[in-house]
RNA sequence: UGCCCGGUCGUCUAAGGGUAGGACAGCUGGUUUUGGUCCAGUCAGUGGGGGUUCGAAUCCUCCCCGGGCAACCA
């Protein structure tokens, strides 16, 4: 046990910070966390570092954590998201204490607002909205009182529940905070706290036509459900004062706000806005599209829950600013797959290689590990004949010093088979290499080998006769810049300028063992529990949700690391 | 130009008056029937100026830089 594992174990996240003081000063004996999506969009890997946030504290202090939905607003939100959520957050391995909604709490935010109006702090404004922000101000410039402000209390109270009656018409009427209108933050400029939508929303229904904002919910809810530490990210920092207030004039529980850094992540976007909008205009597939930061998209594509984990866990919690390299979630996949995928062997762009000394009728089945890193993964057989397929780029012409695989008079093991020493080759007329002939080495055999023969590099291969053909997905970065909306700011341009044209690329009919045939065929069922797989020395591979028996679909998660690929550029 | 946050290796993140540490990325080697994995090593940082102090990433101050704030979105 060095001095460093020490180190890390203790030191705490400005978050846990808190809660040990909170905890230690008897502020609070226990925990409540939430985690409150607003049923609009997927979850993205951004809402996983919130869950993991949320949820990670709760369990590390003993606490538990509530899902609740934050659907004040019915115009955009749907049930379809609901469920979304739901499955990605479970997905992800949490469980939270209690499935809760806004909309659970909308006659009590009804009487919170009735509440208010009485002791003076809010008022019915008839404004419209242009005067309402011509109103407000400016950052540098005070706002000006609307001239409804001083209404009579009674009459406040009767127009808002006409309001809630549904006399006045969208946009005539709202329900405004009476706070500050000089106020340095913005949001305490008499905001907004309930406007008429004749919306129906997905869990009541038509029963209303007022809805309560952001502000006039999520610090009150959380106060019914008696949060102790509500944590969101930074943008609503300046609504904390809001957040206090409200608490404070209607005499709730002391829940309170603290803030952390949303996470940004190189070459993609993390924002619900503009990932719709690549939907929408079908710059990808879907919300799922396995080239999205979405939980379902990285699903899609096979990364594991543990991997997601994971990577939250790695790049901390802090209030700066922040863009992780993709490279960090890449190493946390291949960290998990390397441990528990099943090993295959696909030739991907194949080239023809014979083995001239093996008889052309005579197959035999060679037994290979599915997982050296797992030995109760067990293994399979391979079919093993005299016509096999290789990787065009595993052989060379003229290869340099450093080219550890086959050219003539060189020796290569094949994987789990035999080395070999390649001969000769055959060329059309072109001057593409069509054949390549090598001679086998019996006393090579995998496991037995007393050949005493060296071969530096190992080939994965395939039997031609027995190949079986799969459709493989690969993908690249969605956009081809690290940080596509600012660039797109700095350019004048829009962040769809940056969508990577190539971040697609289909193999239509990579060759495959026929092992990886069985094992789909057994998993045909789908669902979110596919086994995971490494094509050796190629990648990681996962089915796709539009796989079948009679089209096999593989998308590659992330390649394996390849310093040989390194070398070349140089 | 107002208010509020923030600034530590290329990227994240620790150190809370006492040796600036870890991870990812990079680079070197070793092992290897995956040029994978694994192992060892290495490169690299406190935005700047003043001040307090025996001692400052840490406290004070001025400056610089970055972000947020003017939706009947969340």
């Amino acid at each position: 046990m060095s001095d460093n594992t020490a180190e890390e174990r203790n030191s705490k996240n400005f978050l846990e910070e808190i809660i040990e003081r909170d905890l230690k000063e008897g502020r609070h004996s226990s925990v409540l966390t939430r985690f409150p999506p607003e049923p609009n969009g997927y979850l993205h890997i951004g809402h996983a570092k919130s869950i993991s946030v949320n949820f990670g504290l709760a369990d590390k202090y003993g606490g538990e954590t509530n899902l609740r939905f934050d659907d004040t607003n019915p115009v955009t939100e749907t049930i379809e998201y609901v469920e979304s959520i739901k499955h990605d957050v479970n997905w992800l391995g949490y469980e939270w204490a209690k499935e809760l909604y806004a909309s659970d709490y909308f006659e009590q935010l009804f009487e919170f607002a009735i509440r208010l109006i009485r002791k003076g702090f809010a008022y019915v404004d008839d404004s419209t909205s242009e005067e309402i922000a011509a109103g407000k101000g400016t950052p540098t410039r005070p706002g000006t009182d609307s001239q409804y402000r001083d209404r009579d209390p009674e009459e406040s109270e009767d127009l808002f529940r006409r309001m809630r009656a549904g006399e006045f018409e969208e946009e005539t009427r709202t329900l405004r905070a009476k706070i500050d209108m000089a106020s340095p933050n913005m949001l305490m400029r008499d905001p907004v706290i309930y406007r008429i939508k004749f919306a129906s929303h997905h869990r009541t229904g038509d029963e209303w036509c007022i809805y309560p904002t952001y502000d006039m919910a999520h610090g009150q809810s959380d106060a019914i459900e008696k949060i102790t530490h509500s944590l969101c990210t930074l943008e609503f920092m300046s609504h904390r004062e809001l957040y206090d207030w409200f608490i404070d004039k209607l005499e709730l529980f002391p829940s309170k706000q603290y803030e952390f850094a949303r996470l940004n992540m190189s070459y993609t976007i993390m924002s619900k806005r503009r990932l719709r909008e690549l939907v929408e205009k079908k710059y990808v597939d879907g919300w799922d599209d396995p080239r999205m930061p979405t939980i379902s998209g990285l699903r899609r594509r096979g990364f594991t829950p543990e991997a997601i984990r994971d990577f939250c866990t790695r790049i901390g919690v802090a209030k700066r600013d922040n863009l992780i390299d993709v490279s960090l979630l890449e190493f946390c996949a291949r960290e998990h797959l390397n441990k528990i995928s099943l090993r295959r062997m696909v030739v991907f762009d194949p080239i023809k290689l014979v083995i001239t000394n093996w008889p052309e009728d005579k197959f035999e089945e060679l037994e290979s590990e599915n997982n050296p890193e797992d030995e109760t993964a067990g293994s399979r057989m391979i079919p093993f004949g005299r016509e096999l397929y290789i990787e065009r780029a595993d052989f060379m012409e003229d290869p340099p010093k450093k080219f550890f695989r086959l050219a003539v008079g060189r020796n290569v093991r094949l994987k789990s088979a035999f080395i070999i020493t390649c001969d000769d080759f055959v060329k059309d007329n072109g001057g593409n290499v069509t054949e390549v002939h090598c001679r086998y080495h019996p006393e090579s055999r995998s496991g037995s080998d007393n050949s005493g023969i060296k071969a530096k590099g190992t080939l994965h291969w395939v039997s031609i006769p027995h190949v079986h053909h799969i459709e493989v997905r690969e993908y690249d970065r969605l956009f081809n810049v690290e940080k596509p909306v600012e660039e797109a700011a700095k350019q004048e341009g829009v962040f769809t300028d940056y969508v990577n044209p190539d971040s697609l690329n289909i193999a239509p009919a990579a060759c495959a063992e026929p092992a990886l045939a069985d094992d789909f065929a057994s998993t045909e069922k789908s669902g979110d529990n596919l086994p995971y797989f490494q094509f050796m020395r190629k990648g990681y591979y996962y089915p796709d949700k539009y796989s079948t028996r009679e089209k096999p679909v593989f998308n590659r998660t992330v390649t394996l690391r390849d310093t040989w690929a390194k070398m070349k550029k140089k």
